[in-house]
DNA sequence: AACGGCTTTGCAACCGGTTGCAAAAATTGT
DNA sequence: ACAATTTTTGCAACCGGTTGCAAAGCCGTT
């Protein structure tokens, strides 16, 4: 089917070794065979076997990319600035769905059998216990949207949720909200803990001012609603900070079908600053998380741990800041 | 680093090939170095690496899956069921990201280098000819989301988008509209020019119908708004046929920004019926065109050409339908 | 012309598997 | 118990490359 080296050896009438070396980068060869072999090459159509070579090489250049989170927006954009991330410096994406498993060990072993270079964990709600099975496997690894932890095992990338917890209460203190309620992603997932660990410590600052937590059942347009749906039909806040943006907009949409209007009536503070927190009509307060950088720097990460699989983990953290736009009242003077 | 086939064959006492054999179904092995050979296994952790076999078998079990749609939120769901469905069938994704590659030879060369088994391209904005590349070099190919052609040169599994127009346009007439417009997504798609001439086609059956066309730069919102304000400020028609869901939400967010009232004063159908159409608040009247049934059977399609690399090339169809929600006004008695 | 040092080249072994083939072992029939 | 048949096994070659090593080729010096 395809052309091979020796094929090319012998059209050019050098040792197979000569064209394995003059498609390797920095392989002597005179550059009298050089020309020789690339004009075989050339007539022939040949194209050398990655997967051939990885084999002696011991690299792929393909790199796992897990995720379990197919279904809010805002990883498309994420999935997009990997794709791209990776191409860029010549590596490939093997993208694994993780959307219904709840054992990480096939995708360990499918990685393994396809000798990955390297995996990004792309998940703010899979626990770290996956990005460390694939560590454990010997795997370099990185956890991108992961928690941070003082003590990583493996290498994390991603924001403080605790902080922004902090951030979003921050502000609706600010915005002068006397009842502000925490209206979470999945109760399970590490990032919305975080989150409500850092919202409820900044609250006890601020005693005057009621607070109220509940969850979604996960980070949706329709988890959002059915909550907000929910929280209105008993006692409900003045604000709320939503676990993501699209919860938030779930949410927001309820309150407006029950009649309520934004932000006059009740407040809203998303987390992600997606393409659509933009949209006319919307107009999200939110929480910008910088995934630009995230992924960029988990990328440099992941080639970095390419030439040195040991590298130290690290946590590495990007601050977030709030984007105001049309969700939260005027702020109190 | 990695536990090899010659390493379990020492440990159990066989040759190499018992080993081999044990791990390919349906090779002739006893129950009895069969067992040896697994517990070996086992205590070692060994697992078959999938490329070096590929060497010999010439079966890689990866599938490219090609697309430039990084930005249309229904494009998430397309690649949710595209991984599910491949993973399936033990296929692996090698996912490309073709956003800003005007040329398909680079994808070509480098899906042919990690010799998949196969590639699905996924994309209506793309023209034929980057599928036809990918056949031309050799490699079993599905165009998905394709544009219907009734002499294909590859695999075509998308809709029928000629009908579509016309659908579109006799729902806009059905429901008593006099003004119509046809506000399409990037003019060069494909898609794009078969919608319109099927709107254009069933338009013709209609003379007492005035019918204007104009085209949005992308299938997105920005445009879908942008298009729409540059209309407002002309003579514009009472409902729109949009290129898509994500256009027709930035149209007719475009439209009520101005101070129309929708459907009351301007009708807005969409195509795709992605999630989003089905928010409250948004409620869009669409096209659905059946993504899971056209993902399904691409994914058949290209697990036949595996067992069949020549297979006969055909375009296969799925029949959309109209949603009605509520951006069409109450149907004209 | 001979010498030493540097570059280029080909040989051959190897990466981790698979597979055709013939020999060995097991099974069947009588 | 023996021959005929079938099943299982190992050898060795191969898939498409890479690479250490020693031999060959090249260069300028003396």
């Amino acid at each position: 089917m395809s052309v091979t080296l020796k094929e090319v050896a012998e059209k050019a009438g050098v040792s197979r070794s000569a064209v394995s070396r003059t498609f390797t980068e920095g392989a002597s060869v005179s550059e009298k065979t050089r020309r020789k072999v690339l004009k075989a090459a050339e007539t022939l159509g040949y194209h050398p076997n990655a997967l051939a070579s990885s084999l002696t090489t011991g690299r792929t250049k393909l790199i796992g990319l897990v995720s379990n989170n197919f279904h809010n927006p805002i990883f498309l954009e994420v999935f997009d600035l990997f794709t791209k991330g990776l191409q860029d410096r010549g590596l490939r994406p093997l993208l694994v769905n993780l959307s219904n498993e709840t054992d990480p060990n096939n995708s360990v072993q499918m990685l393994r059998q396809y000798s990955v270079d390297g995996v990004i964990v792309a998940s703010s709600t899979l626990p770290a216990s996956f990005a460390k099975a694939f560590r454990d496997a010997g795997l370099p690894v990185v956890h991108s949207f992961g928690r941070f932890s003082s003590a990583p095992d493996v290498h994390v990338v991603g924001i403080d949720n605790v902080e922004c917890g902090r951030m979003a209460a921050r502000a609706l203190v600010a915005h002068g909200y006397r009842r502000v309620g925490f209206l979470g992603g999945p109760q399970a997932a590490t990032s919305t803990q975080d989150r409500l660990s850092g919202f409820l410590g900044e609250m006890a600052n601020h005693p005057g001012v009621e607070t109220s937590s509940s969850f979604a059942a996960a980070y949706s347009f329709d988890a959002g609603r059915d909550e907000m749906t929910r929280l209105l039909s008993g006692q409900y806040a003045e604000a709320y900070f939503c676990g993501d943006d699209v919860l938030s907009i779930g949410a927001l949409t309820a309150a407006r079908m029950a009649g309520l209007s934004v932000p006059e009536d009740m407040g809203f503070i998303g987390l992600n600053d997606m393409q659509m927190a933009r949209w006319e009509g919307i107009e999200l307060t939110t929480i910008h998380q910088p995934i630009r950088q995230i992924i960029a720097s988990s990328v440099d990460l992941v080639t970095a741990m390419l030439d040195d699989p040991a590298r130290y983990p690290e946590a590495r953290l990007f601050p977030c800041h709030v984007v105001e736009r049309g969700t939260l009242r005027a702020a109190a003077k």
